[in-house]
DNA sequence: CCAGACGTTGTT
DNA sequence: GTCTGG
DNA sequence: CCAGACGTTGTT
DNA sequence: GTCTGG
């Protein structure tokens, strides 16, 4: 699963996922993003490869605008083609990618209490998370950008982590092609685990539990 | 037919 | 325990 | 994901 | 909006 995690939207993140910045404000970045948060995205639409900010936790368009109750920020991969929330998007292609640099997972201890820890690509490399992004239309015509972040089956290292045997669906670079133009068929074909053996973590302070943190130091081995 | 859900995770 | 807010 | 609220009446 | 359950 992935419910927190780290991304910027400098110079960098726009070569590596060549985009052309809408809502994306030059250098933004946050250590700590949480669910219902805007979150920048990258999507394809009219044949351009764009980047926009979209709240994170899919709107339907039947919620006229409205988050859900239900929770929409994670969707299971074996879901897709099913969940009434993400079925629309999936087959209208509507797949995002969300860059980052890392996202955080809970270990829970024997004794009590929780251990977050840092998971990010070896190196600290950029990677996206595969979404789907939708937009929902509040009555007076706003239309409100939202997007899920896809999950899998976790790898050996995210499952060393937390016992929820899920991640993110982790895509590089070099693939962010694939994922934004290739029909539904062969984007299925990419819905697998990244390997752990390019991955790496280590525990950070627990002051990322806390919404409101927000500084480098977050991501620091503790 | 209408009513109600629409989602994910983890489980001392 | 369960929901909401961030 | 975690933290924090979870309620009412009437009002410094 | 669309599907499931009754």
């Amino acid at each position: 699963m992935c419910g927190r995690f780290v991304s910027r939207t400098d110079a960098a993140m726009e070569r590596a996922f060549n985009l052309i910045p809408r809502q994306w404000r030059p250098d933004w970045q946050s250590f700590n993003i949480a669910p219902s948060q805007p979150v920048p995205v990258v999507l394809q639409r009219n044949g351009q490869r764009e980047g926009w900010m979209a709240r994170w936790g899919l709107i339907p368009p039947w919620c006229h605008g409205e988050p859900p109750k239900f929770s929409t920020f994670n969707a299971r991969a074996e879901n897709l083609g099913k969940a009434a929330s993400f079925r629309g998007p999936w087959q209208r292609r509507q797949r995002c990618l969300i860059p980052a640099l890392g996202f955080y997972e809970w270990q829970q201890q024997p004794g009590a209490g929780k251990q977050p820890y840092l998971i990010r690509r070896l190196g600290g490399e950029i990677f996206a998370f595969g979404g789907l992004w939708e937009t929902s239309s509040h009555p007076d015509g706003t239309q409100v950008l939202s997007c899920t972040i896809i999950t899998l089956p976790a790898n050996e290292l995210v499952g060393r982590i937390h016992a929820k045997n899920r991640m993110p669906l982790m895509l590089t670079p070099e693939q962010a092609e694939d994922w934004l133009e290739r029909r539904e068929a062969d984007a299925e074909t990419m819905l697998q685990s990244y390997p752990a053996a390019d991955m790496e973590a280590w525990p950070v302070s627990t002051r990322v539990n806390r919404v409101g943190a927000d500084d480098e130091a977050l991501i620091a081995p503790i």
